[in-house]
DNA sequence: TTTTAACCTTAGTCTTTTCTAAAACACTCT
DNA sequence: AGAGTGTTTTAGAAAAGACTAAGGTTAAAA
């Protein structure tokens, strides 16, 4: 379909820059109306653990696939093909997060390392089982939406609001939770801040102290206790 | 739980010198008394599909990391270290197919080559997840044998008599099938040769020509023209 | 024993992806 | 405007794998 096949560095070059603007800026609904977002070398470099150099290597190399679009000192964005090719892959990785959670059960947690590591090896049919095994989900297990076949994504709140930002006593619906910190995952899992569930936020400690939640219509448990850090990271409605 | 972990690329070669090395000698019960089969430069080039200075070149470097034992001229054989890592492939491989042809119901002449594709990338956890989620099987759908975490294989008769070996007239019971020609795999699938199938041969054409089989007990449906090549592929017991 | 055919290795190059060290640029603060 | 700070790029090198061309080895035929 496309001129040469990506290797696997590239495919995960690609996946950090749709990532990385996907996160900075709302992609909410349809897909932004000019160009991509434009992530910086460092932010690549450091999502990729990577050196800067390596980053500003791969982006001009990039840049000559016609898979983004780079100016020096700029940073980089992804053009429509690379984009396609981003989105293939982010497919591919949040199937096979539903699928491992689901079908084998894989705790939460584990399933963003392993689906990361076999992203970049799934072919189109065995993409097209998985994804018909599973009913075509629209979202993950951390409520991620799952690019279709298409590209089309299923749409999510436009808010891109954080937990972090709701204020005391108000209650907000979860969206969206980070799938890759396995230790916060964990513990998010055991007090129940989950997608869609809805919370109430009680208080919050002083300066960058810890927000306290509490799961609605649970009036006898304890708050938990969240920091500053994982709260800024989960997305609410 | 070993020094520097090996590439695709070095595993593949494990992988290959492994199976090269049962495919020539019988690997049957126990593991061989002495060191492992030798194989020649040039069938681990053809294997792999690289030329004979990059069989060469590897073979070295595998040498040099301890994961096989090479003489110049004389073809390379696996290390006890080397045949550990080439086992754990091919039970990653024969467990990914058994588990896309029964539980995602890929076609078994589909399967290997999905399961090739992601056999590297599989971690010890998944691939304990499936070994379980299956019942721990011993065989895959080609009737292979899948080796135990701990090296073991489980034992397969002792024969290694194709199918084009057995005489006109005789009955045989079917062990295993090439699980690489999805054409072939396909062919016999629709006739009914599968491992476990009784099978009698009835006759066969002059020179090379190509050999009738029926399956046990069904004395009405014409008998099925395997060519040589395919019966020579199957084993019997 | 010589010849020959088949097979294997050496030598040298290329591409991909990474690194470190050092130079260039951009931006902010005064 | 100039200095300083931090980010980005250039430069040069290295490792892994693969290739072609050319030379060396083995072993079977003559």
């Amino acid at each position: 379909m496309m001129g040469e096949r990506a290797s696997r560095a590239v495919l995960a070059y690609l996946k950090a820059l749709y990532l990385l603007a996907e996160e900075s800026s709302g992609s909410g609904v349809g897909a932004p109306p000019g160009l991509a977002q434009r992530v910086s070398t460092s932010a690549i470099a450091a999502r990729m653990g990577v050196s800067a150099p390596s980053a500003t290597n791969m982006l001009k190399r990039l840049a000559a696939r016609d898979l983004v679009t780079y100016e020096p000192y700029k940073g980089g964005s992804l053009t429509q093909k690379g984009r396609e090719v981003a989105l293939e892959i982010v497919r591919h990785h949040r199937l096979l997060e539903t699928y491992l959670v689901g079908a084998l059960g894989v705790p939460w947690d584990e399933a963003h390392a392993e689906a990361e590591a076999l992203e970049g090896d799934l072919s189109e049919t065995l993409e097209e089982r998985i994804s018909a095994a599973l009913g075509d989900p629209q979202f993950d297990p951390h409520g991620h939406p799952i690019p279709a076949k298409n590209g089309a994504m299923p749409k999510t709140s436009r808010s891109r609001r954080s937990l972090w930002d709701v204020g005391d006593g108000e209650a907000a619906l979860i969206e969206q939770v980070p799938d890759s910190h396995p230790d916060a995952l964990r513990y998010l899992a055991e007090v129940g801040v989950l997608p869609r569930a809805s919370v109430t936020v009680e208080s919050r400690g002083p300066i960058g102290g810890p927000l306290f939640v509490r799961i609605k219509d649970d009036k006898e448990t304890a708050p938990m206790a969240l920091s500053k850090e994982i709260a800024e990271a989960i997305w609410v409605q």
